[in-house]
DNA sequence: TCCTTGTGTTTCGTTATTCGAAACACTAGC
DNA sequence: GCTAGTGTTTCGAATAACGAAACACAAGGA
C-alpha cells in the first residue's frame, strides 16, 4: 500500500483532504503508538521495538518508511527523531491524551457502579506542558 | 480481538494507561473515520457506509460495536451518534486536523521546489470553529 | 585476527484482519 | 403480496501484521 500523502487520493477518500492523509496514515497500526514514543527525543530502532511491546520488527520498519516519506520522522545518528512537523504533530496529539485520561475515568465510574461502590479516583489528568513520558 | 479500555492491558501495552488503549483502539481501521463523520450528527449506518467510500459493512459493523461498547458512541432513533464523551474526542481530534492543513502545505512546498516553482497556493487552513464538513 | 556483542534491517511462512459481495431480517408504503 | 429502504451478518478471497530467524555491519576485547 502507498504511502498516503495530502493532495492525492488515499484510502477512503479520493478528495486529498489532509486530514484524510492523515488518518489514512495513523489508521496504520502502530503508526500512532511510534509516534508517540518518539516524543521522547532520538532512539534507535531496536529500543523502540522493545518500547512497543508487542510490535514485530517487519512493521516497524515499515511504518519508519512511511513516516519518514511523510516527512514526520528523519533518520538521525542517534536513531530515528521526530521532524518538526512531527514534534507538532506530537503537540497536537496532546488533546488526545487528555480526552482518554477523562474518557479512561468515566468508562471506570461506568463499570464501578455496577458494584454500586463510588471510590472518587486520583484524577491522572495531564496538566503538565505534556513532558515525553514512557508508558 | 477484545475491545481495548482503560485501565487493562491492551495490545502493546500491559499498564493499562488510557492513551495506550485509545491508540489500540483508533489505531484500527476506519476507527478514526467514523468518528470523523459522525461529528456531523446521528447518521445511518448504510448512510454512513456510504460515506466512507471503500469501507466494507463488515468492518462498520465490528467498528460500530467496538466504539459503542467503549461509550463514544451509541445507537439512536436516527442511527448512530456521538455520546458526550464521543463528542468531547471529536473537539480534542481538531488540533490533528490542523496540524494536518499545515502538514500538506509543507508536503507540498517539498514537492514543487522538486520542480522549482513556487506557486503559493490558497491556504485551506481551517480558522473557523470546526464546523464538522464532509469529505 | 578471531570472537563476541550490539546495532540496523530484511526475509518469509504463519496467523489475523480486512475486503467485497451477497444474503437475511425487518419495516413502511403501495 | 410486492417493492424499496433500512440494519445487520456471513463467508471466501485478498491483504496486512506477526514472529522468529537471518544477514550485514561496526566496535571492543582476547
Amino acid at each position: 500500500m502507498p504511502t498516503p500523502r495530502p493532495g492525492g487520493p488515499v484510502r477512503g477518500s479520493t478528495t486529498g483532504r489532509p486530514i484524510m492523509a492523515a488518518m489514512d496514515l495513523f489508521g496504520r497500526r502502530w503508526a500512532l503508538r511510534i509516534l508517540w514514543e518518539l516524543r521522547a527525543g532520538p532512539i534507535g530502532a531496536r529500543a523502540l521495538l522493545a518500547q512497543c511491546e508487542g510490535l514485530s520488527s517487519s512493521v516497524l520498519y515499515q511504518r519508519l518508511r512511511e513516516l519518514t516519506s511523510s516527512g514526520i520522522i528523519t533518520p538521525s545518528a542517534d536513531g530515528y527523531e521526530l521532524t518538526p512537523t512531527g514534534a507538532d504533530l506530537g503537540r497536537a496529539l496532546a488533546p488526545l491524551d487528555q480526552w482518554a485520561n477523562t474518557w479512561a475515568q468515566k468508562q471506570k465510574q461506568e463499570h464501578d457502579q455496577d458494584q454500586n461502590q463510588d471510590q472518587d479516583q486520583d484524577e491522572r489528568v495531564d496538566h503538565t506542558g505534556r513532558p515525553p513520558e514512557r508508558d
